[in-house]
DNA sequence: CGCCGCGTTGAGCCACGTCAACATAGGTGG
DNA sequence: CCACCTATGTTGACGTGGCTCAACGCGGCG
């Protein structure tokens, strides 16, 4: 059930990928930090049994920082889609102050909007989560790997069956048209009209 | 209405400090970075009239490092209670990786604390929010000095109706005393029950 | 085949949002 | 000092959005 490639340490490429669903590293193992190139990771507190969402991940943020300080994961990481991984400073090197504060400043603004998803309307949190996730093709529209409603509704603070709703009303509001089961094209704006 | 010691640059103490309700920054405007030597601190998006809650700094937390690369703050910074800042980096020397990884590591767990605030029950999330508020004292109980309602509702994404009949159960139920109209005493366990 | 996990939909209920009235504290000007 | 105002907290009545419980369809897998 591991990463076809495991940690791909054989050298030349030693990047990974996930598939939806897998588990990136569990809380507690050893690991060090990666970059997500593609897709999105939904963190967890506490591996033992019981496990609460504790964060979202997406492109272009930083995994197991906290690893480079303490030798072992904080978090759960499981992949929310189509995932693909890159270690971060690849020699080895010491992270430069300048690219922490970058990532510092980024996973305040990840917190943000994470936490915004939990407030407000179902539907709305429902759409918000989907656009999050949502990577965008050329022609302004955006492609989604829609994971399970389990996963949606624990991140959202709603049940499944809300989730569910949810997504049947972005469906027939021609907001989302789902091709085959799990992929899906987002037809709203990314941000939604400032008044 | 703003710090009664003005940045206090004078040179020898450079702290500054904050009653409850007062802007310590907003965002946009020049500044460098402080700690939170006590209190908590509320973090907003968007200055532009409508603020949204974005998240919650408490004691040892890092305020504002993002202004460390762009030079202005990316949120509002208003304070919950009795605040008081040191500078962070005296000596205006950049911050070493290791420090930098701390904070992050911080940070994550702060960030999923405050989303745990936003699911479950409200009379469970505004429990939690008085003991995420509260300081301890020697004995063993805790002291919190309680913020305005519409700061708590933002905060746990309730209406300030549901939290007022929040805070009169736990006051019934015995689990904080109210000392004159803002200082209660936090009486329930600091982590409920693991079963 | 039967089983299980997942998604969907319906019915009913309840916790919380909404609206409203009122109490209290603090501030400001007389 | 009081008169007045506003912001804030409290409580009640009521409506509803979302949770709960349940049934069912579907696909994957042994």
């Amino acid at each position: 059930m591991q990463s076809p490639n495991p940690a791909g340490t054989a050298g030349r490429n030693p990047c990974r990928s996930f598939a939806l669903g897998e588990l990136i590293h569990a809380a507690g193992t050893p690991g060090t930090a990666w970059r997500i190139r593609s897709g999105a990771v939904r963190l967890d507190r506490d591996g033992s049994g019981e496990h609460r969402f504790a964060g979202l991940a997406l492109a272009g943020d930083i995994l197991g920082a906290e690893s480079l300080i303490y030798g072992t994961y904080a978090f759960d990481a499981r992949a929310l889609g189509d995932v693909e991984l890159e270690p971060w400073l690849e020699g080895g090197a010491a992270p430069t102050g300048e690219s922490l504060l970058q990532i510092l400043a980024s996973f305040e603004r990840r917190a943000a909007e994470t936490l915004a998803l939990r407030a407000g309307e179902a539907f709305d949190r429902v759409r918000q989560l989907m656009l999050m996730l949502a990577r965008d093709r050329g022609d302004g529209r955006r492609q989604v790997l829609i994971p399970g409603l389990r996963d949606m509704a624990e991140i959202t603070g709603l049940t499944v069956e809300t989730v569910s709703r949810a997504m049947s009303r972005l469906r027939k509001a021609g907001q989302l048209q789902k091709h085959g089961r799990r992929f899906g094209l987002v037809i709203a704006e990314p941000v939604p009209a400032n008044p």
